[in-house]
RNA sequence: GGGCGCUUAGCUCAGUUGGUUUAGAGCACCUCGUUUACACCGAGGGGGUCGGGGGUUCGAAUCCCUCAGCGCCCACCA
């Protein structure tokens, strides 16, 4: 039968990833084991697979089987996220192609429009995970706004609200007047941009008099109600009690004194908007002052806009400064530099607005969580770099604006009875609502029809920090079986750019409505970066196509790519060169299995080199696999799979496989085959995490396997003592090996002329070796020796010394001259080792076991120059 | 403006409490090779005064100071 020489990906993938889930090795439920559980960040139901989610679930993924390798209960929750602005601007813009205006429609013709579309585009990325390998428990997947998420938000919103932990305030909030909604501060993005400063005069009421302002934003003169000044500015001490007329509006507007005012910005005078400026808004309470909103939601001016009403603030703005230049208001403009808040999503420019907003008090939520994290380590953050951004944000967190002026999402839970201030009460059905609101009210007259739902809906992180605990029902039946034995999770893999959103949130949430942790560890990806450094992004066209790559390099190649530069919380310049790596891995592997696969068996003695290589195979394996276990443990996945990749392409193909391959056409004997394919098995499980489709399918091809002896539920190798000795031993005859090698390459002996070779053993190296040397060198005779042989070509590892007579004669110069230079190192070497154990404060200080390691290199150095000084002689002679 | 972090071979990064050869890996590069698993390969090789300067120490890539460059987060005085 042959096998093709190249590993083919799209022969196999999809077949396993059937084959896995025709099996049901990814369904989780509660039993006897210890569970293991990951919930997916929900990536936005409007969302594609990019690079940072390969990345991301490529990590979880890896994570996930090695644990259910290693026996534990493996639960990975997928799910998505109802992301409402997202997804709502997505709707309003699809329905504007046919004609429809959101304002047009009801709430719920619109909703309706929202779910159809959801279920139509809704959720291709899981199923792009699907082709990455992910091995979730598809039977689990969850929406932020399925019924029992919705209703577990709901539950809460209410719990929190009777405990008097959210309020409803008339606020400054930030307002996006693109998408028409309340954003958090989170959302704020700040962006240098390139400004002016206006300088405006106002004259003083009753004088000849005026005032010089400094604004960047001229247009929001129509709605200043006062002009301040800092009391102790000795330039405008006359102007205390004094009013100023707003150009162009002509109001009649104080003139009142602060010390917040910075007497060395600008004029030192500055005007007073207190509906658009958040200090403005502070400095107006502190002062009593009136507020005058000129903008209407889309950000045009309303009627307080004069003959600018309907016209867009940016319009408006070039207009007014042009009629103040003309009527001579404007003294003077500066170029300025300043930072203008724009929305992540919309990028629209920011308008701080007053309007009515719901807030969760965050300073007491904050405490347990931020302890967590800071002190107990019950969080544990990779890497521990990010505790300090998390430490800082928790000490200094604000109130969460939690209401959002949209549709799409959990409609606040708030019913008004009347127009007071008070008159409202909270409760997650109307009728629950219609009772109390008649008790609150002491109006046993009320009907549903006179109660008013609150139009907005809730902050999609509202839903999504309950993450961890809704998935398993842990809001809505607090004591489930699902929740106890699923909750905390263990690990959360997720970028750095959500740690506020989400992360931190989600802790919060879990001590809260659990008084747990909600996972144990959380590893931070970096950015996917290009080759250039630069972010990758739709607009600079930078991003590769996901699902072109996998069907270019296989997921396992992709995979591979992703994970080898990829450290936690380090940055990965995404190169599609790195796939090109992983697919040359996965054809190594491929072809290793060939290898193997051909060899005839046979019932005769195993020879001794074989049986030499297969023992330091064992120790070189235990060795390696701790030291995986020590990455796995410290998170470093990288660094797990460079020393499988290592292992594998080194030790395993390039050593072990020459040494126990047998002669052309020959047989290899029973007990090196059954050897080698166990300890290919023992690779195939390490490697099954990070390359599961390829060795799934070389799995099942080595033997027949019953579904209960999958690759994917197999058992993680234990950690095995390691034979030190025998790993240093074969160390030092693969020097011996590549000295020959050396010479063969340095003279153009082909590999078919056999050579002999004598040493003088000053190192007592095990002879042991010889047969392997033997074999990977083509040597036909290893001779002891206590003389430099004469006319021979020579090699020293440490201070043993080589020799292999060659036909001809040797060119004495270039052997003179490469012993030379290797004396010349070795001296220099010892030089400085002399320097140090010379120096009697050295010897007087250092511990012992360090000065005896310098001892050894003495001697070592000395003994080898030595050699070489002998082997200098005797040429020269 | 405040805070955090980074700067080690051409590239991406290791280097764990200062001491195991005068610094390591992978990739890239160079040379040779149609050896019967793999050219998506094999063998061999070159390449770094560890950003600059100063200090502590018997000893510094590793600790301290300083300068320079880069990145991130937070704040946001018109």
């Amino acid at each position: 039968m042959d096998i093709p020489s190249k590993y083919d990906p799209k022969r196999v993938e999809n077949h396993w990833y059937d084959y896995w889930m025709e099996h049901n090795y990814f369904f989780s439920k509660p039993d006897k084991r210890e569970p293991y559980t990951i919930v997916i960040p929900p990536p936005n139901v409007t969302g594609v697979l990019h690079m940072g989610h390969m990345l991301n679930n490529t990590i979880q993924d890896v994570l996930i089987r090695r644990a259910r390798l290693m026996g534990k209960n493996a639960c990975w929750v997928p799910g998505m996220d109802h992301a409402s602005i997202a997804t709502e601007a997505k709707v309003v813009a699809k329905l504007k192609e046919q004609g429809i205006e959101k304002a047009d429609l009801s709430r719920e013709a619109f909703l309706k429009h929202a779910w159809e579309w959801k279920e139509q585009y809704g959720g291709v990325i899981l199923e792009q995970l699907k082709k990455l390998g992910c091995s979730c428990d598809w039977n689990r997947t969850k929406f932020t706004m399925d019924d029992d998420m919705s209703a577990s938000v709901i539950k809460v919103f209410i719990d929190l609200f009777n405990k008097g932990l959210i309020y409803r305030g008339y606020r400054m909030v930030n307002w996006d007047p693109e998408a028409q909604t309340t954003l958090s501060d989170e959302e704020v993005v700040y962006e240098e941009k390139q400004g002016k400063l206006y300088y405006l005069d106002y004259p003083i009421e009753g004088t000849d008099e005026k005032v010089t302002i400094a604004t960047t934003r001229p247009e929001t003169i129509l709605g200043d109600t006062a002009v301040c000044i800092n009391p102790n500015d000795e330039r405008y001490q006359h102007l205390k009690g004094k009013q100023v007329v707003v150009p162009i509006c002509e109001r009649v507007i104080p003139i009142i004194e602060d010390e917040y005012v910075a007497m060395d910005f600008g004029t030192g005078c500055l005007k007073v908007t207190p509906a658009h400026d958040e200090n403005d808004k502070q400095l107006g309470e502190k002062h009593n002052l009136e507020i005058i909103d000129i903008f209407n939601p889309d950000a045009s001016l309303n009627s307080f806009g004069m003959h600018y009403e309907g016209k867009d603030r940016f319009v408006v703005r070039k207009a007014i400064v042009k009629e103040l230049e003309e009527k001579g208001f404007l003294s003077k403009t500066e170029d300025y530099i300043n930072k203008v808040g724009t929305s992540e999503r919309t990028k629209a420019v920011i308008e701080p607005r007053l309007s009515d907003q719901w807030f969760l008090k965050m300073e007491e939520l904050a405490r347990p969580a931020l302890d967590a994290v800071t002190k107990t380590g019950d969080v544990k953050l990779f890497p521990k770099k990010f505790e300090n951004t998390y430490r800082h944000w928790m000490e200094n967190i604000r109130d969460w604006n939690i209401s959002r002026q949209l549709w799409w999402g959990q409609q606040i839970p708030a019913f008004y009875y009347g127009d007071g201030e008070d008159d409202f009460v909270v409760a997650a059905t109307a009728e629950e609502a219609l009772e109390l609101a008649r008790a609150k009210s002491k109006n046993s007259e009320l009907t549903s029809a006179s109660l008013k739902q609150d139009e907005d809906v809730l902050d999609t992180w509202f839903s999504s920090w309950l993450w961890p605990i809704s998935v398993f029902g842990g809001i809505l039946e607090p004591d489930n079986e699902e929740v106890n034995y699923y909750y905390p999770t263990n690990d959360l893999v997720t970028g750095p750019d959500i740690i506020f959103f989400w992360v931190s949130r989600m802790i919060v949430a879990g001590y809260e409505f659990r008084n747990e942790r909600p996972f144990e560890n959380v590893y931070f990806t970096g950015l996917v970066r290009d080759k250039q450094r630069r972010k990758m992004s739709k607009q600079l066209g930078n991003s590769p196509d996901a699902l072109k790559l996998i069907e270019t390099y296989g997921a396992d190649g992709v995979r591979v790519g992703l994970l080898l530069s990829s450290a936690a919380g380090n940055d990965l310049m995404f190169d599609e060169d790195l796939c090109q790596q992983g697919k040359n891995f996965a054809n190594k592997i491929w072809n290793g299995f060939r290898l193997v696969n051909s060899w005839e068996v046979a019932e005769i003695e195993q020879p001794e080199a074989s049986k030499m290589g297969l023992a330091w195979y064992r120790a070189k394996f235990n060795q390696t696999l701790s030291e995986i276990e020590d990455h796995f443990s410290k998170y470093r996945i990288s660094d797990a799979l460079m020393a499988i990749y290592k292992l594998v392409w080194d030790d395993y193909s390039s050593w072990l496989l020459e040494i126990v391959k047998p002669p052309y056409q020959k047989p290899i004997d029973r007990k090196s085959f059954d050897e080698v394919i166990d300890i290919f098995e023992q690779n195939l499980k390490l490697l099954h995490p990070f390359m599961p489709f390829l060795t799934e399918e070389v799995w099942q091809y080595i033997k027949t396997r019953s579904p209960e002896n999958a690759l994917v539920i197999s058992e993680w190798p234990r950690v095995q003592e390691a034979d030190a000795n025998l790993i240093d031993s074969f160390s030092m005859a693969a020097e011996v090996i590549s000295g020959v090698r050396t010479i063969r390459k340095e003279k153009n002996i082909a590999m078919k002329e056999s050579l002999d070779l004598y040493l003088i053993n000053e190192e007592k190296l095990s002879s042991n070796w010889d047969v392997v040397i033997q074999k990977l060198t083509n040597i036909s005779s290893v001779s002891y020796v206590d003389q430099a042989v004469e006319g021979a070509l020579s090699f020293r590892v440490k201070s043993n010394e080589y020799f292999i007579p060659v036909k001809g004669a040797i060119d004495v110069e270039a052997e003179i001259k490469k012993i030379s230079e290797e004396l010349k190192y070795t001296r220099g070497f010892l030089e400085s080792v002399m320097k140090k154990l010379s120096n009697e404060r050295f010897v007087n200080n250092a511990p012992e076991q360090v000065i005896a390691i310098e001892r050894k290199k003495q001697a070592d150095a000395e003994a080898k120059i030595e050699t070489l000084e002998k082997s200098l002689a005797s040429l020269e002679g």
